[in-house]
DNA sequence: TATGAATGAGCATTCATTCAT
DNA sequence: GATGAATGAATGCTCATTCAT
């Protein structure tokens, strides 16, 4: 329990560790407050309910993504390296945090419609980073002309969940990082002219 | 109810209409009783418990994916051409059967680990066969000899499902069947030399 | 926990029984269904929730002094006689049920608006008779003719019901149905012309 | 917020309204304090508990029924009269004062069996004061010899509580103080001898 | 085989009260 | 005196599963 830390920042990294430990259907809102070293009732003062730790637990999580990777975005100009940057970071938050790893790709999932809609919404925020790396790419001539933005969207951020998805049902035993540059390869040529 | 039925293709038909019309978390197993015309207590002569019905479930509809496919791959000589029709074959089956993309695509995702990693050995099947267009193709040349199989395996599986996943998100308001051709030339291009 | 007794009637029973020794905001549904021999569950085969456990008590208890009242009033031809009746009536079946008396003078009180507005409903029934009465006696010219019918209904019921309390407050010490000639000509010399 | 009235009185004055607006069960001692315009902390600095603030608010607002109606009487020589100013002065307060008017016929009634006696105690001293006017109206041959003043104290006060009650029910559309003398009529001829 | 009444474990949330400042 | 953030006990209801018939 860190004591500097605000307590809404307390508790959504209490309910990373919580559900990753127990499972989604197994991680009641008392786990989640000993765990933060509250009572139960203050989760409440910084929550709405239930439901509001796990959207805004994601939201945090999400956004450490799109920031992480939008300044080594800017640096490259070849598309090409945008999208390996974008790889590489999506691996390498994952890789280093293997409880946000089996609840984002697990647990999370488990949660009802209403909970995946709206981390859905969220979740827009970083598609809308992979189209304009792909709108780079076909400005630039880089990419194929006729590549139908929204199915590329779709396959990259399709093949990147099913990659690290299959990494954590295997109990993350082998390296995600170093698959980067592979996968990469195969989506570039995929996108490329 | 069709009588002729065994009860337990019954008990499954009704688990899909019932999982569709309410979401997986208002399926109860009274609810599958009543749409399957029998009593409750009967589900469980032909199923261990509800997880039982769900694994059934989509071994089953699973089941029907691989056999399907499998004449079509034959009839092909090309690799190429067989990964066409599996995903064509994926996308028509799903588009013909709108509860069931719900049920695969949405409801049966919130389902436990547990269920979910019996799902993930069922599916194992189904992914051999990819496994087995892409070792073709490299054997005859048509895709890079280099192609690591595992994630051109994932990335292929990735795309599909968050394709279907999309679309059936979007509550299939248009026409998935005719994305076929525009997903095939862009896995193509990422398998090929 | 009588075994030919249908389950609804046990559980309202029961439910009196546990409102009366534990007071209304500690009769919790699972003393409830101990009292009544059943398990939790069992109690929601037979209402629909908590609150319509109490509604249902208070049904079948206020059908009880409608019914019980109704052949004694129609033996007598005088009002001022059907009004003892009545009071006599009403006090008897208190004074025979300690447990209702305090479940439906102090402990139903405390329930919320809601509950009480479905009770009053229950109760007009009852106040019908009370107006019957008066208007017989009116036409009969027993009672005065300018008597205000509504006025003397809330008289007849505030006077009974507030000697009831009184009566529940003072651990029902004292003798209730003896008081019932003396009320009676009270309220009947306020009706006479 | 009037910053002259002593902290206790804007407290119970904040109770009143806050339990006519929103009921008994959601008259959060938080917003008691909001209506106050004081921390929640505060109001435990001048009462011991929440239940002592609702014994508190009866027992100021009885003073009220008592203090006002006494020099009324004291000017009326015929025990008749009497009662008529107390019918006339209960009803008027009321009718003046809808929230409280709610909060007593209703709200607090739902309080639990505690504190409904310890608001009869309160009320003891009001009913002396019926008990006061009859004795005088037997002394003087105004009502009947044989009168049991116990029941007609609480033929008096059930009767003017159920008129009350009734009319708050039915959301006061009517007006309740012109019901004072027929009221007074029936009660009056129920004393007389 | 088939039934369906009965079971009972399990949990999110509220709110009166406290106490360090 | 005044504050308000923190506490933590307490409970109605659902539903997968059983088992006597």
């Amino acid at each position: 329990m860190n004591k500097t830390k605000p307590k809404y920042k307390q508790i959504i990294d209490a309910a990373v560790v919580v559900i990753s430990d127990n499972g989604y259907h197994q991680a009641q809102v008392s786990k989640i407050a000993k765990q933060a070293g509250v009572a139960d009732g203050t989760i409440y003062l910084y929550f709405k309910n239930k439901e509001d730790i796990l959207i805004s637990m994601f939201r945090e999580k999400m956004a450490v993504f799109s920031e992480s990777v939008q300044p080594l975005i800017e640096k490259e100009t070849k598309a090409a390296n945008k999208l390996l940057k974008l790889i590489q970071n999506h691996f390498s938050i994952l890789a280093q945090d293997p409880n946000l790893a089996i609840v984002t790709q697990l647990e999370l999932r488990q949660s009802n419609k209403e909970i995946r809609l709206l981390i859905n919404e969220v979740l827009k925020e970083y598609l809308k980073l992979v189209d304009t790396i792909l709108k780079d790419g076909m400005e630039t001539g880089e990419f194929a002309q006729d590549l139908d933005v929204r199915l590329a969207r779709q396959m990259i951020f399709g093949t990147i969940d099913e990659t690290v998805t299959t990494w954590v049902m295997n109990e993350q035993k082998y390296d995600l990082e170093e698959l980067a540059p592979k996968v990469h390869q195969l989506l570039l040529k995929a996108c490329q002219s």
